[in-house]
RNA sequence: GGACCCAUAGCCAAGUGGUAAGGCAAAGGACUGCAACUCCUUGACCGUUGGUUCAAAUCCGACUGGGUCCUCCA
């Protein structure tokens, strides 16, 4: 299979480094508040990218961070007037809900910063030991100017780094793109360390704990395109310099979601919680993987709708599929597809994600999937063919993160459908409608 | 100011050298006791303009219009 791999611009054939297990690592959220749906776009990407890897059998090794030590996290501790632990721990608990609400697994590492105090702390000082770093009056820089590659990531030249007149001016520093491993402070949580008493910078956590938890280059390193420069520019920096390699051998960013056509972010204040969106969020899951995860992503309200309708769509065809083979006692498991037409289908749609994970054309695969059973619904019932396309459909449902709930008839049920049937066939329009009603209460039409 | 990306039907969106997937919306039709659901049919000279090529939405240049990064941000 193909990933678009960002620190070569190009589209690579993966090989992951050992057979049969990927190891991937995530940035994760630093968590003040709540996440908007912007930041769900990640989060659903790679959970996307690891389901798909689990379901070509691979062992996936998933991490992904919380940053609990932050200037964000201090002041909303301060202005609530309680720990900052309390702050990140009501935002990891929210963080945890929405995720599972947008259908993501949970069942990953989850390193937070203040578990790698130790680890962070060692890694400044390997960096310092090896030259790559510097303290000053207790704070400690990364050496940009001692690494040659330092831009290749983000591809751009140091001498418009500099010469772009944003870049922070501190007169402490060495070069003006020299960055922060450690920061002397008595603000908020700090460690003592032979440098100064203070907290780590953001950039060294994710190499600290990859290196901690891997010990070696991982696979697969992922994020937002906006964390390319300086975040993981810096992460790599920092590996080059301690471990010779570039912390990732490949190298994914997913695209931004903007609003209306505008940049969302907290701190433009523009955002819209996930938690506010009141709508089921596997449709915001098939809305966000119905554009490539590489390009950028508009966000409306009437974008949105009609992957609520879709959904719905889903929904209402896979549970009528499963409820006609369950009513005709013809459900069977451990299906083997060999219709040829929805080998087909899967076909394509295996094909989509070998390439760079293609959600847009594995959707258009479950569409033809859904318009073939649709008809085959109306026509004098196939089982075979019908249970062969429930387990192709719930295989691609489930590689997507889009599993539709599915229960078998309780007694009651079948005999309510089926007296339902028996009186529109005796055109008894009276019961047939009290008894359709009595269905749809039920949410089985 | 610097770097980079994008521009495909009313809307969303694949396709990245060989004569335009899919979805939504719209219109018409079918099915149905009424409904709902569903099914069928109908739509594009691929931003403008030069060039390369037997052949370009697809490659190169210019222009126009969007966007991202350079600062915390997913």
């Amino acid at each position: 299979m193909k990933i678009f791999n960002s620190y070569t611009n190009k589209l690579e054939t993966f090989v992951p480094h050992h057979p049969n297990r990927i190891s991937m690592y995530v940035c994760g959220p630093t968590v003040y508040n709540y996440i908007h749906i912007g930041n769900a776009r990640p989060v659903v990407v790679f959970d996307t990218v690891r389901r798909y890897f689990e379901y070509k059998g691979y062992n996936v090794q998933f991490v992904s961070n919380f940053t609990d030590v932050d200037d964000k996290i201090i002041q909303a501790a301060k202005e609530a007037n309680v720990p900052e632990m309390i702050i990140s721990e009501k935002y990891i608990k929210a963080f945890l809900e929405d995720v599972v609400a947008l259908n993501c697994k949970t069942d990953y590492l989850k390193p937070k910063v203040t578990e790698y105090i130790p680890q962070i702390i060692a890694y400044i000082q390997s960096l310092i030991e090896l030259g790559y770093a510097y303290i000053i009056e207790g704070d400690v820089y990364f050496r940009v100017s001692k690494l040659a590659e330092y831009g290749k990531l983000s591809n751009r030249k140091l001498d418009d780094l500099i010469a772009g007149s944003r870049v922070e001016i501190n007169e402490k520093k060495e070069s003006p793109l020299d960055f922060t491993l450690w920061k002397k402070t008595e603000e908020g949580l700090h460690w003592h360390t032979s440098f100064s008493d203070g907290r780590p910078g953001w950039h060294t956590e994710c190499v600290a704990m990859i290196d901690d938890i891997f010990g070696e280059e991982i696979d697969i390193h992922g994020g937002g395109t906006d964390l390319m420069f300086p975040h993981h520019e810096n992460e790599i920096a920092q590996s080059l310099a301690k471990n010779h390699h570039h912390v990732a051998r490949y190298w994914m960013h997913n695209g931004r979601l903007n609003l209306e056509g505008e940049k969302m972010s907290k701190s433009l204040g523009n955002d819209i919680k996930v938690k506010d969106l009141n709508i089921d969020l596997k449709a915001y899951r098939m809305f966000l993987l119905s554009t490539h995860y590489r390009s950028p992503l508009n966000f409306s309200i009437e974008a949105l709708d009609v992957f609520v309708r879709e959904w719905a769509k889903i929904t209402k065809t896979v549970e009528s599929l499963h409820r006609t083979l369950d009513l005709h006692d013809s459900l069977e498991s451990n299906v083997i597809v060999t219709a040829g037409d929805i080998m087909e289908v899967i076909d394509y749609f295996l094909t989509s994600m070998d390439n760079d994970f293609n959600t847009p054309n594995a959707l258009t695969a479950l569409n033809q999937l859904m318009r073939s059973i649709n008809q085959k619904m109306r026509q004098k019932l196939d089982y075979a063919w019908l249970n062969q396309a429930l387990r192709a459909i719930n295989d691609m449902l489930s590689v997507l993160g889009l599993e539709v709930p599915l229960i078998r008839l309780a007694d009651e049920d079948r005999v309510l459908i089926n007296q339902w049937e028996q009186a529109r066939v005796d055109k008894d329009f009276a019961l047939a409608d009290m008894l359709r009603k009595k269905i749809s209460e039920k949410g089985l039409l």
